[in-house]
DNA sequence: GTGAAAGCGCTAACAT
DNA sequence: ATGTTAGCGCTTTCAC
């Protein structure tokens, strides 16, 4: 049987009540006693047991991230982003895989699990806007990432969705392109991220004096490289016309340049792309791909604060945060 | 105060035992018992307490997945791989990122987090051969992905480095490659995967009655893309020809591509490259990236099915299996 | 500054 | 087939 506080208690000659304390830094022990108790502990090899303590406190100090798809270069590296922040915040972090399914969501949501956490980080993908009352009530203060419930009982930090596409449609019309393709467009709810970016396309457009053309407007179910590779294998096959794509999010972008590329056109002399969530991989693609910096580190950070405040029992109005984006630029929208 | 299985035995008019029961699927439940004790469940949105029902039990239903960074792609694609296998075993998985430091891995086997877990699967890039004492005495059972530690007091699951390398090396020659460079050999530790592929890399040499030339071995401290990238530069600066690269990761062998394209070099018409892990990326590259696709899932299988049966309480000597790789070809190797 | 006692919610051992 | 009881290891409350 693993060594219990009470056995530490016994072999320190205090009670168990002493040894917590010495476990965790209460301040008005005895340094004489301290010193005692700790070497009992360091001899002994005591560790405490989460489980009890959890069971006792109601605290675990964990949160949980849930996001779709792991193997998405993004989420990944959100992940990464979140835990480092956690750590300082001195938080673990579980992530839970929806697959953007809204029933894996709220399984996890509403299921056992989650009681277990102190708080919830939820990159939603299923749930919709009239999901907003479910979310009023969940058992754990959570945080919203990324879109589709605003206006939502929660506290939300996402994205500048609609100015980072209008920037980046804005940057191609700078280097002269004129017939843009909108690859990520979603037939999808009101509030998704692709209604969003959608939005900065046209604005863009309209700001230029350019003809909005439906032609241009590829819709994609998912945001896996290979959706992107076909979509716009599709599009060039139909023989549309266009010197300028921009992409909803890197991953499609980057199947769609490797299209482009195997249909002959270059890039960017014939056709200039930029993507949407400047992911690792744009640094050593050939050519390397320009996109939007969401600002990861800030919504990590953010979230993370918001959670953490909640936690500890705010119970403020729920707060948006959008992240300030940037536009980087690469070889594919090299001025030719 | 949360719903507990006392206001469940309460509103049932049963005692909390026919509740448990109830709750995990006892088989001696008369029917009608079960369905009233179900209807106050469910009127009473009971949910249990995993933290009590933990604490008491000693068991959780999770396991941890220890690896150095989420951030490269073959370990999100492996936790991807790994989480969704261990949800047919009915377990949890959480994941620890190390940084590959041997002192963080160790501050996670032997912290208090650990003893929450029913098992851990630990992809070990800070340990080494000396630490084999200190891994046979961990709180849990413990299953060792991934290599440094070989004859260890562990059940062991990884791939074929040597013959995988090797075939990759092959590969190249077949295909009339002379002078081919290892990138990513490593002065680590023996047992290491870097010095497994490398040694798969001379034998293949050898086979085919190549000259080893040390001129062709480049060395990394680590496997992030920008790695490869230098060290590429660094070779092609320094004046070595070479018609052949067997990466050793796909990570820098896509930084090495992307070098020897920036030096003007052609691939596969002047230099032929092949990687190491078969990671999403390699397929929309370009050009897409031939490597040896290392079995990852059969890797998941057989770790966590090790790992359920030491959970069981197996005490069988410890086991070792390696699993089946494969050659896949793409442009980046493809005959001229 | 330290101790005694209670009890978090559950499962397991033993009754009946 | 169901009930009773004990106790997992800890934190918390209240003494002193």
């Amino acid at each position: 049987m693993a060594v219990t506080i009470h056995d530490v208690a016994d072999a320190a000659g205090v009670s168990i009540k002493t040894v917590s304390n010495v476990v965790n830094d209460y301040q008005h022990v005895r340094a004489s006693t301290r010193a005692r108790v700790q070497e009992a502990i360091d001899r002994l090899g005591y560790v405490p047991n989460l489980s009890a303590r959890q069971l006792r406190s109601g605290r675990s100090n964990t949160i949980a991230l849930i996001i779709p798809y792991l193997r998405n270069a993004y989420f990944a590296e959100l992940a990464d982003t979140i835990m480092r922040t956690a750590d300082a915040h001195g938080l673990r972090v579980v992530i839970e895989q929806s697959d953007g399914s809204r029933t894996r969501e709220f399984d996890f949501l509403e299921g056992p699990g989650v009681r277990t956490l102190d708080g919830v980080l939820f990159s939603a993908l299923g749930a919709r806007q009239a999901d907003a009352e479910l979310l009023a009530s969940l058992p754990v203060p959570t945080v919203l990432l990324g879109e589709n419930i605003l206006d939502g009982p929660l506290d939300h930090v996402t994205m500048k969705n609609t100015d980072g596409v209008q920037a980046a449609t804005r940057h191609l019309i700078d280097r002269g392109c004129t017939r843009i393709v909108a690859l990520g467009g979603s037939r999808g709810q009101r509030g998704g991220s692709g209604v969003l970016r959608m939005a900065g396309y046209e604005a863009a457009l309209v700001d230029a004096g350019l003809p909005f053309d439906e032609g241009l407007v590829v819709h994609v179910a998912d945001w896996f490289r290979g959706t992107g590779y076909t979509a716009m294998r599709e599009l060039i096959d139909s023989g549309v016309r266009f010197d300028g794509v921009v992409g909803f999010a890197d991953s499609i972008t980057h199947g769609a340049l490797r299209a482009l590329q195997d249909s002959g056109l270059a890039v960017p002399d014939d056709v200039a792309i930029i993507g949407f969530d400047d992911i690792d991989e744009n640094l050593y693609s050939l050519p390397t791909l320009s996109s939007i910096d969401p600002g990861r580190s800030e919504i990590a950070e953010v979230a993370l604060r918001f959670l953490v405040e909640r936690i500890g029992g705010s119970t403020e109005a729920p707060r948006t945060h959008l992240a300030e984006f940037a536009v980087r630029e690469r070889q594919s929208t090299a001025r030719i």
